[in-house]
DNA sequence: TCAATGCCTGTGAACGTGCACAGTACTCGA
DNA sequence: TCGAGTACTGTGCACGTTCACAGGCATTGA
């Protein structure tokens, strides 16, 4: 905290070495001895350089410490090099998946590669949404990429207005058609851990869902019922918010309306992680005398006790591939949705 | 996903109405009647503009849907209106804490309200780290925002030769002095729990660290030696890496090195989880036979059976003081660093 | 030897903004 | 009535790039 008020005396003429300027393209070709346009040749690849010129270029680049300035880039080219992160969740939960980490260092680390930048967005409430609008609408990014988008979103109706390209993390339900996305195999994840309950016997098996608002939600809960048929009546299901202290109340529930439940399929870990603290409350046994099969395989997972049998999503494929997916869009290039197969992953609860 | 192929047509040259050119200040001045210089001093405040200038233009940009191209303005004033976020942690630990969420969501809000954005870098391996160098060389942000950065970090020595103002989340050590900072006080919480236990009665109190080149690993274990003495040999502290696995292993170590132990405090809850299963491994009970308290009063701190005592932190007051001196800091002000109080929270574990 | 054909290079203009400066109109006091 | 001051407004320029264009110079074929 010593010298903290002495290097911010910025006299007009006055360059300190701290402060001095930037090296600029024009320096970069008086450094070399080619002109300007040449200079920009090198940098940006393509056209026709002599390799002596460029070797020039290349020497005097690293002299000089010259890094392209992107303001003036963008100015000329309108392409901002940069693509935007819009979360659209107002809860925290996305967070507390490891989810999400893999998602950010996929994302940096592709978009690196062709020297993008990610901004991050927080659409959460009415405010933050205005802001990301006229944060497309100025065109200051050129992409998007969606994090848990809800159907209805205003936002999307801006998106498509801005004319900005743009994917989703998962599908954006309703939209499917309109916004590609990569996304887990909910549906088949979900199948398969009733058809594992069913063979392990169980035979009274409910559901606590997510919101069915979200593809979580209700591609989750299709799976479920696309196996238990009609066996799977409508006290079977309850839903509940993605929250741990949900999944309790919603155990709680269920076991209310059904006594002699065998097994539950919670829609999310972290719901199930509550869900045994409500079935210890209520003196049921897990996986003895209710069988619990969870969903994400998140770090939550493997402290509960006892640990929790769940569904694997792919998740860093799935950033992978949702990124893969708007360097393509952003190239012009044709994309399809991809979905991705999950895994069973058997521990303790059932 | 029926329709997904048929709106991807773009054509070259084709500039469709979704394409149209956006608007500049040319327009907005054309539409209100006035010229470029009195709508930019509109649009920045400040300086003598009559009322019914004002409105108009206001009007105007409300018409046009003019939003300011950050390109030309940042391309001018050599300020770029966006803050980097760099974060230095290999492991991904960091995104499971809700920890981050509140960062992120104070970080957004906050600049936002200065018109500013938050782009987020990885300098996890020496690629990201160079990246992350040269974007500040370039002088493509006007902060910094640091996340658990290492002492030792070469990045550091590079923002100070670019000159960037930069604040860090956790005090970085060894740089206290130059690097302001807003943290936890961990020295205070972890006092706060040795003090605890001992007040419990327990005698034999081990302690599992963080590493120790990281202030949560450094600090907490001096809060605990600050209580525990002389009384803490060397064969009572074991260090880990801040990972459930590592925590478990820690556990088994420390079982092995002092058999009688009768409580323990881990330096995170993740840890603490896996020092759970070791100890439940081993016949222990807890709290009867040994009492375990952690660090964080993360999610998984009440997902544990038995639910973690442990040491909560004011993470989103410190997200939002570090936030508030990266701000102070780009304006030029004085500042120095924060440091804000714990609070233990009691469970079942000890 | 000359024209034609490459490859390579330099130059001018423009992207959209903020700022300094130069005005203009209007008020007020002497 | 005039000068000085005040409040507001318009204009030119520069920020650092990229891109189109116009050459220059060598090599080739006739």
């Amino acid at each position: 905290m010593a010298g903290a008020s002495d290097n911010r005396v910025r006299h007009k003429g006055e360059l300190s070495i701290l402060t001095r300027k930037r090296p600029t393209i024009h320096d970069v070709a008086e450094a070399s001895g080619v002109s300007r346009g040449t200079v920009s040749r090198v940098l940006n690849g393509k056209a026709n350089v002599s390799l002596s010129a460029e070797a020039a270029v290349r020497r005097a680049v690293a002299e000089t410490g010259y890094v392209v300035n992107r303001a003036a880039r963008s100015l000329k080219t309108s392409r901002t090099g940069s693509i935007v992160m819009v979360l659209s969740e107002p809860q925290e939960r996305l967070f507390e998946d490891p989810n999400f980490s893999v998602l950010m260092r996929v994302a940096t680390n592709q978009l690196a590669e062709r020297d993008m930048s990610l901004v991050l967005m927080i659409a959460g409430d009415d405010g933050g949404r205005d802001r990301v609008a006229r944060y497309l609408r100025g065109g200051h990014a050129d992409g998007a990429l969606l994090i848990s988008t809800h159907a209805g979103d205003p936002l999307l109706d801006e998106i498509e207005r801005a004319g900005v390209p743009a994917v989703a993390l998962g599908a954006v339900l309703g939209r499917e058609s309109v916004i590609p996305y990569a996304a887990a195999d909910e549906r088949g994840g979900a199948r398969a851990m009733a058809e594992y309950l069913v063979e392990q016997g169980r035979r009274k098996i409910g559901m606590i869902t997510g919101p069915l608002d979200t593809p979580g939600g209700s591609l989750r809960l299709e799976g479920f019922t696309g196996v238990l048929g009609r066996k799977a009546g409508k006290q079977m299901v309850v839903h509940s918010d993605y929250t741990q202290a949900g999944g309790e109340a919603a155990m709680r529930r269920l076991l209310r309306n059904v006594p002699d439940l065998d097994a539950v399929f919670v829609a999310s870990d972290l719901m199930a992680a509550g869900a045994l603290q409500a079935l210890h409350a209520a003196g049921r046994r897990v996986p003895e005398d209710v069988a619990v099969g969870g969903f994400d395989d998140s770090a939550i997972a493997s402290a509960t006790r006892p640990a929790l049998t769940t569904v694997r999503q792919p998740l860093a494929k799935v950033a992978e591939e949702t990124v893969r997916l708007l360097i393509a869009l952003l190239d012009d290039e044709e994309v399809e949705p991809v979905i991705l197969p999950t895994e069973l992953i058997v521990r303790d609860s059932a």
